[in-house]
RNA sequence: GGGCGUAUAGCUCAGGGGUAGAGCACUAUGUUGACAUCGUAGGGGUCCCAAGUUCAAAUCUUGGUACGCCCACCA
């Protein structure tokens, strides 16, 4: 029995409910012990994270393909879970911290844990509850975390093993260093803006006794970090710059601290740039630090006269003055740091050399420095500048870690969709640099590695096994850092199913995963890395395929941040629209390879796609059409149920062939066009006519096909649009499965030609009337009498048996196979029949002659085009035999078209 | 400095060697008891520019132009 449909469709009164139904009765992961397993990862989002626009595209993507293979019959997994984001996290309870005049300082590492714990427990599920409402089909059951236990398992091992391998190492080089948040950071985690600044000129004396051939006793430097010169240890001047050549080997003497320090021949130093000399401070310049090494300089020796603050700390010389001790690098809250009291000392002594600028007028103005774009480092999470800092870091060896997933995708193991992302990844992979994989926080997962007094260092699983290696006695210290993120979430793929414990049937089935869906923007950060690891630790790549999706932008195309105020909230639409209407969006909207601009009115469009379906449910359900028993389509004779069956077949295969190539916005289409334009505009008002009196073999039949389609557009709509669909399925009879459990169509009926024939007849020719009588200015409403004088046998067949339809849709009174009566009439066709339609009263027949010479002449311009191609030789012999067929047809009919509606003309006389 | 992408209707975008599509917007209109969150009909495009390949180019090639993104140490 069918349930009755409210009159309006409201999602929030559905959503709620169904997905409590899926998520106690176990619907995201049925039990499906023989079937082909089908495995997806879910990005972990960070446990402080909130849903954003990008996690809805996202995610969404990944329960159209699970909810499809899952309704395929597939053993689906989709492994869910979030990510314990140290940097960002510890940011969030260090802020509620501050908020009480508290800071973590206050607290012993393991007191500080245990309350971020507690955050966790309290406001971390935040996320997972939005995922939710976005209908995400994960399995919750088996929800992880990167710091369950089994998870610190894997990383340990993973790290050991890397050390043991002498792919994971200790070095002492420059690091970016972020002074608010006080850790290390990656590469990656460094954003470079174009910031404006300044460039310096200054004159650094010659030590004595030295000059140029013209007396000059300084050499000329630029700076745009005059900060640094406290720890300058070098001039670099280029080895074939004829200027320096007499000063290279001497010495000068640096302004301020008194350093002396050597003028050395680099070809880091450009000729062209500045006055071609360039200072070097190898311990706070990443250039610098190369050019130090090259002068001989050893990375213990470098001077370092910053504090992990970015304050100024006195260099092991002792040479940094007293006034500068404790200033901050740069001017902060209005106080000056010791780049403007450098620049003020040098300019006090006479040593800077300033810019001449030029004012509009032509006047020349001295300025302390040059106005100069500068590329500057800020840290993606602390937003400060990045400062090059000297300390002691781990690194992993990447590059040779890179070898094995570059060759995986250069052969195809790992396909990249769309492929243009290949070469942006063979880029990165292929100049890899060592992964900096240490940070200064508490919260993440402690390295496993000990010293000894003597900085020995033991790396092992437990510190039992560490004081092993150390023997007994010796007294260790833990290393106090955490690893990386990404890191621990590199493991994702395995870690989630049980890696690294010895039996493990999940992860036997489920890994290699078959698919990962991620936004393009973390492709080096987590896919590239999964892929490092997933080689490393499994000896194989973590999935066979990555399909890449673009970012959400606002309406104008700017990218969304928290900063310009165009956030679009997707819980937000979820509210006004439903998660339905959202999500068909995002898949509409994704084509390969292009970002997604967000566009409202069409989430509204896809809120009305789904109130259409709620109100075709409703009509079927007024006309005793309920759900269907079969999926296999039911027997049909008539023209009209013929017709859909077929179109359901052609629809459902259009989406399969869309979900193999991940085309979301094509199968979003397809399922779309057909239910809006097919199904609901013609096949529902072709079979009105059945159920206008008493029941007979024809509308038993009808209400057979037509709940067993409507039952195929539920089940393919699933995916896209999970809860309405679920809710009209249950409303159209009892059922013993929920849709999300339900089979995919399999459609292979026989439909005979004549049928569909017959149908699209009726398309052409109601369309056609509606369309001359809106030219014409005839009341759309008005029932007309129609003479078909030479029908065709298809017309005669058709007019015979689908005569109901015919005269509903076409508003015609019963057609008559003969001459019309004299008098005026139009002439209407259908496909190649020409009907007669007297208008005896009901229009001015030169209106009807305007309509048809304009119809004429466009087949005549048609059919002309066609005749040319048709007459070109070259054409003929060289076109493929398609092309030819197909243009000779397409002749044919213009050509044919255009007698008729000649011969139409000379009848009206 | 490298690499990538995009230019198609007023807007947002599909498509793609055989003469152009969708949604929204727009115009006209409201007949048939699912639906006005709707129906019906319609207007609207030198497919960025130029050259080349081809029987045929919006589509392929090359070169421009414009915009966007990513990577890179220019002090």
């Amino acid at each position: 029995m069918t349930t009755e449909l409210s009159t309006t469709f409201t999602p929030a009164d559905i959503e709620t409910r169904w997905y409590k139904h899926w998520e106690e009765t176990g619907a995201f992961r049925p039990e499906r012990p023989d079937a082909e397993p089908f495995t997806i990862v879910n990005p972990p989002p960070n446990v402080t994270g909130s849903l954003h626009i990008g996690h809805a595209l996202d995610n969404t993507l990944q329960d159209i393909v699970i909810r499809y293979e899952r309704l395929r019959g597939k053993d689906a997994l989709w492994v869910v879970g979030t990510d314990h984001a140290g940097i960002a996290t510890q940011m969030v309870v260090e802020r509620q911290l501050e908020e009480r005049q508290d800071k973590r300082t206050n607290y012993s590492r393991e007191d500080f844990i245990a309350k971020v714990w507690d955050w966790k427990a309290e406001s971390g599920g935040q996320i997972t509850h939005q995922l939710r409402r976005l209908g995400c089909s994960m399995d919750w059951s088996r929800e992880q975390f990167t710091m369950d236990p089994h998870f610190d398992k894997a990383v340990l091992k993973t790290f050991v093993d890397l050390y043991n391998d002498g792919l994971i190492y200790r070095d002492k080089r420059l690091v970016n260093w972020d002074p608010k948040l006080k850790t290390a950071i990656s590469d990656l985690e460094v954003e470079t803006q174009d910031i404006q600044g300044s460039f310096w000129h200054f004159k650094y004396p010659l030590e004595d006794g030295v000059t140029f051939a013209d007396g000059r006793d300084y050499i000329e430097v630029a700076t745009t970090r005059p900060e640094t010169m406290l720890a300058d240890m070098a001039v670099a001047v280029h080895p074939d710059d004829d200027r320096y050549a007499s000063v290279v080997g001497k010495h000068v003497v640096l302004p301020i601290t008194g350093r002396r320090v050597p003028i050395v021949a680099d070809e880091h130093a450009d000729p062209e740039l500045g006055s071609g000399a360039v200072k070097i401070t190898p311990g706070h310049d990443f250039n610098d630090f190369d050019v130090g090494k090259r002068a001989g300089f050893v990375a213990g020796e470098m001077l370092n006269m910053l504090t992990g603050d970015g304050d100024v700390c006195q260099t092991a010389d002792g040479l940094v003055p007293d006034e500068f001790l404790g200033l901050h690098r740069f001017k902060r809250d209005g106080v000056d740091g010791a780049r403007e009291l450098v620049v003020e000392r040098l300019k006090e002594a006479g040593l800077l050399i300033p810019h001449i600028a030029k004012t509009k007028k032509d006047e020349e103005v001295e300025h302390d420095a040059e106005p100069r774009k500068i590329a500057t480092p800020y840290g993606d999470r602390g937003g400060v500048v990045i400062e090059p800092w000297l300390t002691d870091q781990w690194y992993v060896d990447a590059e040779k870690l890179a070898a094995k997933p570059i060759q995986d995708v250069r052969d195809g193991t790992i396909e990249i969709v769309p492929k243009s992302w290949e070469k942006t990844f063979f880029n990165w992979m292929e100049n890899i640099q060592p992964w900096c994989v240490s940070r200064q926080l508490w919260w993440g997962h402690q390295i496993p590695a000990w010293f000894d007094k003597d900085g020995k260092v033991y790396v092992a699983p437990s510190e039992k096994e560490a004081q092993a290696q150390a023997g007994e006695g010796v007294e260790l210290t833990r290393d106090n850092d955490v690893l990386d993120t990404w890191f621990s979430s590199a493991l994702w793929p395995f870690a989630t199913l049980g890696w690294p414990e010895e039996k493990q049937p999940l992860l036997d089935k489920h890994f290699p995963n078959n698919l990962l869906i991620s936004g393009f923007d973390i492709l080096f950060f987590w896919d590239a890395r999964m892929m490092m690891m997933g080689q490393y630790n499994m000896g194989r790549a973590p999935w066979p395929k990555l399909y890449l999706h673009g970012l959400v932008r606002a309406a104008d195309g700017a990218k969304m941040s928290k900063s310009k105020g165009n956030v679009v909230d997707p819980l937000g639409l979820i509210d006004q629209y439903g998660a339905d209407a959202l999500r068909f969006f995002m898949a509409a909207m994704e084509s390969q390879g292009r970002d997604i601009k967000m566009d409202e009115k069409r989430v509204e469009g896809y809120r009305n796609f789904a109130t259409k379906l709620w109100n075709a449910t409703r009509y079927c359900q007024s006309n005793g059409i309920g759900k269907s028993t079969t999926i296999k389509a039911p027997p049909a004779r008539l023209a009209a149920n013929q017709w859909i069956i077929g179109e359901v077949q052609s629809v459902c295969s259009e989406i399969e062939s869309a979900m193999e190539d991940l085309r979301f916005d094509a199968a979003a289409n397809a399922i779309y066009q057909f239910t809006w334009s097919k199904f609901c505009d013609w096949y529902l008002e072709l079979i009105k006519p059945v159920f206008g009196g008493e029941d007979t073999p024809a509308s038993t039949e009808t209400r057979e096909v037509a709940g067993w389609a409507l039952d195929q557009i539920l089940v393919m709509l699933h995916p896209f649009m999970p809860f309405i669909t679920e809710e009209l399925w249950h409303a159209q009879g009892d059922r013993k499965d929920d849709l999300i459990l339900a089979s995919w169509p399999n459609p292979r009926a026989q439909v005979s030609k004549e049928a569909t024939d017959a149908i699209e007849w009726v398309i052409d020719l109601t369309t056609n009337i509606r369309s001359a009588k809106n030219e014409l200015g005839i009341s759309p409403g008005a029932k007309l009498a129609a003479f078909l004088p030479e029908a065709s046998d298809l017309a005669a067949s058709t007019v015979e048996r689908s005569s109901a339809a015919i005269e509903r849709l076409a508003r015609l009174t019963p057609v008559t196979l003969g001459e019309a009566p004299a008098g005026p009439a139009m002439q209407v066709t259908a496909l190649s029949d020409v009907f007669v339609i007297p208008l005896e009263g009901i229009i001015d027949i030169s209106e009807e002659r305007t309509r048809l010479e304009k119809a004429l002449a466009a087949s005549q311009k048609e059919a002309k085009s066609l005749e040319g191609r048709l007459s070109n030789a070259n054409f003929i012999e060289r076109a493929k035999p398609e092309a030819v067929e197909k243009a000779r047809e397409d002749f044919a009919h213009h050509a044919g078209e255009a007698e008729r509606l000649t011969a139409a003309l000379e009848r009206l006389g």
